[in-house]
DNA sequence: TTGTACGCGTTATCAG
DNA sequence: CTGATAACGCGTACAA
């Protein structure tokens, strides 16, 4: 007799009616349960539930209703151990707490959910150190995929190579590291929305245009300022690099530079800041010193977070679509996976942005 | 010879020094590499690895050594099946883009990496459906505990029975399920907090004040609304159902009530709103209109959230600590899953909260 | 202190 | 179409 059949209590083997012996109390239920409760193999119960086309409709119909029957769950460890794969996604971004970051989590669970994947989610808290120890936790869940945004300050790259020389596919959104070979990145076209946020604000007659961003490591914040020179060149505006503040976009700096703003001898007539969050804040600093806003001065911020509409008054900004980059990121991850799309090579996609304008930056020129 | 060894390349059995075979490129590295690394069995790499107490020093060192040298990662999946235990806490809340949710995140997250456990997040955006599916989702991944903040309307909660009749403990916080037996609650006192946002509504001579809030269904909803009718009743001033406004706080609801208290008459005086955001929206809505904030109307909002320091004037609001709750409710779970606290019986934990008075709501009486 | 042998629940392979 | 059997990698009685 097959080693499995002797777990089943001796006198209920031949009567299939027996309730009490397969599931035993507190145990979880197998596809052993299944088997002896139909007579037959496990093997064909596995298959049954899993749409293996070797199983005759019949079979495969009884399989499912006593599963259905016995309550029976699919044990994911059993499976991914076997099968080497976890039908998990892992995700490390910056921070939770942002309309952008949970917008393209919608997306990307959307999706995920949709091909049966399951996510494992992740915060760096924009520290690189976090980052590593997440990366680190992502490679022991055996993800079969994983998606970042990088934190403020990661430089080095290297926790990710685990990954790569496992070959598991790792793809960027936003905050990229578009030097690492074989890797997708998907992005908003960052310089040109920075030349279009400094062009507007030229056109509506700043002069003096003050640029405040996070470290020029990231992709994002180097290519907005790269937008925000060419708008000044093009416009044959000096340019020194006093015009360009870089740091930490937390809420404790937004209020210091918020400040030394309000006494900056000559007073800038605009500001460029790359997060809303920061902006308002600033904004609110500069209020308190007396600069009328756009009057004194012209804001245009970044990300169209709420705040970007609820402050006064209401900033202009750029919107990108996060739920929408979530979906095509996490489609793009899993058609990989699927074996569709080869992922080979370094593979950039680019998708849509808009300045919306708002009344922190309109006035009469 | 036992099975195991038979892995290993012929040649090789008796040289240790062999760098080929026992690490096969591709593959995995196991405790069994390990252990014909140093020619002793597998189930004492295993007690080396996990700090059993009957292994000497000296085998232990030489295990971590080589584990370290081969890049050993232990296989979680393995594991948990074999201990039938995940080491994994899920996290169910209703959106992750807020302040205090990914407050307590990073609590919870602080708590569970240090007692090694990883996390599960999923956001139920305000969906009892979802939350459902959430809620199988982590059944499915037989996460250890589960700790949950409720979906606006959730009602029927037979989606947790699964997690009570298995025994895996379910701790509620905030948002909780006081009715449901054998579950821990972690809240604040709302109507503490509801009463002392009304009365200081009170206090700075508002007569007429309307309460702005969500779903009944839901305790920090229900309580903070007992807290306004128990000042009313205080104060002796009359109440009535239209008083109070029950809607989903979302932005779009928050523009068109904004809007429609601006042409209530007469004017109220002062509002109550439970949710930071939505008040901020109003207020805009309402300064749109000409009303004036706080001369013609106080405004209390609730959270502490970001948009409360932004907005102008700033927002008074009740503030309660995201991180410690998050703290306290992981260590709570933890230590019960540890053996060390019994989680028996119903029990409730109530945490600090308080009211921030800011410029929204101050007026000369 | 260490080794042996088995089972956790699935799935892949091979043989009917 | 179905059954038997052997892994997947780990932890642990039981034995030595």
């Amino acid at each position: 007799m097959p080693q499995w059949k002797k777990r089943f209590h001796d006198t209920c083997f031949f009567i299939p009616a027996c309730k009490t012996c397969p599931v035993k109390e507190g145990k979880e239920v197998t596809i052993y349960d299944i088997a002896r409760q139909l007579h037959i193999s496990p093997a064909t119960v596995s298959r049954g539930l899993n749409d293996h086309p070797a199983v005759s409709k019949k079979t495969r119909q009884k399989i499912l209703e006593v599963a259905q029957a016995l309550g029976y769950q699919s044990n994911t460890f059993a499976s991914s151990l076997r099968k080497q794969r976890t039908n998990t996604l892992g995700v490390i971004v910056p921070k939770l707490n942002s309309h952008f970051v949970s917008s393209v989590l919608a997306g990307i669970e959307k999706v995920a959910n949709e091909a049966g994947y399951n996510l494992i989610i992740s915060q760096s808290l924009e520290s690189a150190q976090k980052e590593v120890a997440n990366a680190h936790t992502m490679f022991k869940s055996r993800v079969d995929g994983l998606i970042v945004s990088l934190a403020f300050d990661t430089e080095d790259l290297s926790h990710f190579q685990p990954f790569f020389k496992k070959g598991i596919p790792v793809i960027f959104f936003d905050r990229v590291a578009l030097n690492l070979p074989n890797s997708t990145h998907i992005i908003i076209d960052n310089q040109k929305a920075g030349y279009e946020a400094t062009r507007h604000l030229i056109e509506q007659g700043c002069r003096h245009i003050i640029h405040i961003t996070g470290h020029l490591a990231r992709n994002v914040y180097a290519d907005r300022l790269k937008g925000y020179r060419q708008a000044l060149n093009e416009y044959q505006l000096p340019f020194s690099e006093q015009q360009v503040i870089v740091c930490p976009l937390d809420e404790q700096s937004a209020w210091e530079i918020g400040r030394k703003i309000a006494d900056m001898k000559p007073l800038p007539d605009g500001l460029f800041i790359t997060n809303d969050t920061f902006a308002a804040i600033c904004m609110h600093a500069l209020k308190e010193k007396g600069i009328r806003i756009p009057a004194d001065m012209a804001i245009v911020g970044f990300n169209d977070d709420l705040v970007s509409r609820v402050v006064e008054p209401p900033l202009t900004t750029i919107h990108y679509p996060g739920q929408e980059m979530g979906e095509l990121v996490a489609r793009h991850l899993i058609n990989h996976l699927k074996g569709t799309v080869p992922l080979t090579h370094t593979h950039t996609i680019i998708i849509h942005s808009e300045l919306i304008i708002r009344a922190s930056s309109l006035r009469k020129i």
